[in-house]
DNA sequence: TCAAAAGTGTTAGTGTTACACCCATGA
DNA sequence: TCATGGGTGTAACACTAACACTTTTGA
């Protein structure tokens, strides 16, 4: 007996991506006001169906990249939101992804989708359960980023070390030492010292460090934990 | 102008379910052999279609109910799986789940399905990804056992520190030292001692301990964490 | 020379790990 | 009385958290 799948219901199924960015103060997401129905001028993230010749990473991506240009854009699937009435007009499923963008790239924003970089901490309120997803995804980024290298998605490639602290401030919303925060990251020992200083701001100027990959990933392999 | 649905492609949908047991020594999966095409005979894990009018959460416990009969099983959404060509005979996405259950609570296994608990570490290879489901179960099931108390929902109502020990050093793969296991757990003071004595596995007979959920809860409230 | 941010060590406390002997009991 | 598993404490070590002064430099 083969299984007869006409029996079964199908689905409209799409994506929602929280995208994170930092601007060295703040942690901030990119949010669209939408320009249809339902909810039309509302607040939301960014979203779209699922293909039938696409994944959801796939369309995730393309989502992405449809809003900002962007390419390799670092990306997880969170969660699956399946209640039938999450949408009013439609049962649609959603998958949750976020995704962490240095936000010093240059970016062309698509114009047509209202999009708009706002605080984290000031979100509007969102459409259906997007603020449920967005709550999903700041504690899956702080699990995350206590655990993996990921914020070094959100900086620019050189740094210096307010920088990140900063970052991982915002990242938990709260306040570390600031010799305490310097000596634990210089023990992992996955920082280079580019030698280069950022003058910007203050006059006697600070080191910008780089992430170092390969020395990261060389450390994994060997067991090294990355822990902050 | 209003969305038109009717443009974008429905998909079919299932939950598969990694259910977890304990038999006191090591950890195991309920796997079922599949009775229908495709991959008929092989093993896999339980699944089914969601319907229109149920939410994933509800067709994984309407599965988990179909092969065991019980309800109130502790369960946990954990990825969507979308890859076009997961399943030989069709698109199929599934969201897999992954349940914890008390081996030792009467479970009427549903004969229709084959079913049978195999150790997790000498598990036959699964069909599809469900390789990669209990992989990625496995994982989780880590973490969470790290940091909530959930190895409680695979062992009985009352049990001895050598259980819940073994339990975690089969879920872990490791082993524990078992004056400081003893002594970790103690200072979580979320158990409490029944004062009975389980005399089945030695002369002197060892303690039996219950979870103390109301305790637990409470101390949560104040701000309290656990951690294994 | 001063204002402003960068950079840097030490100490106390807390948690973690390693380790071995006595206890209670039924046979 | 002995064989078996149950129960218990301490010391070294590693990690975390708290804390303040000196350096550099442009204005």
């Amino acid at each position: 007996m083969t299984e007869d799948y006409s029996q079964y219901p199908k689905h409209l199924v799409a994506v929602d991506c929280i995208i994170f960015g930092f601007d060295g103060e703040n942690l901030k997401i990119l949010l669209v006001k939408r320009n249809f129905e339902p909810q039309m001028g509302e607040w939301s993230l960014m979203g779209g169906f699922i293909g039938s010749d696409e994944t959801s990473d796939e369309a995730a991506t393309r989502v992405l990249h449809t809003l900002t240009g962007l390419e390799n854009i670092y990306l997880e699937q969170l969660k699956c939101y399946t209640e039938i009435k999450r949408e009013p007009t439609a049962r649609i499923m959603s998958i949750s992804y976020y995704a962490l963008i240095n936000i010093e790239k240059d970016i062309q924003i698509n114009e047509q989708y209202n999009a708009e970089w706002v605080e984290l901490k000031k979100a509007p309120d969102l459409i259906f359960d997007h603020n449920d997803m967005v709550k999903d995804a700041v504690a899956r980024l702080r699990r995350r980023a206590s655990t993996r290298p990921i914020g070094f998605e959100l900086l620019p490639e050189k740094f210096t070390m307010k920088d990140l602290q900063n970052l991982y401030e915002a990242i938990f919303d709260e306040k570390f030492d600031k010799r305490n925060f310097t000596s634990k990251v210089n023990s992992l020992d996955i920082l280079v010292n580019t030698n280069k200083k950022d003058m910007s701001s203050s006059r006697k100027g600070s080191f910008l460090y780089r992430f170092d990959e390969k020395k990261y990933n060389k450390k994994i392999s060997q067991g090294f934990m990355f822990k902050i």
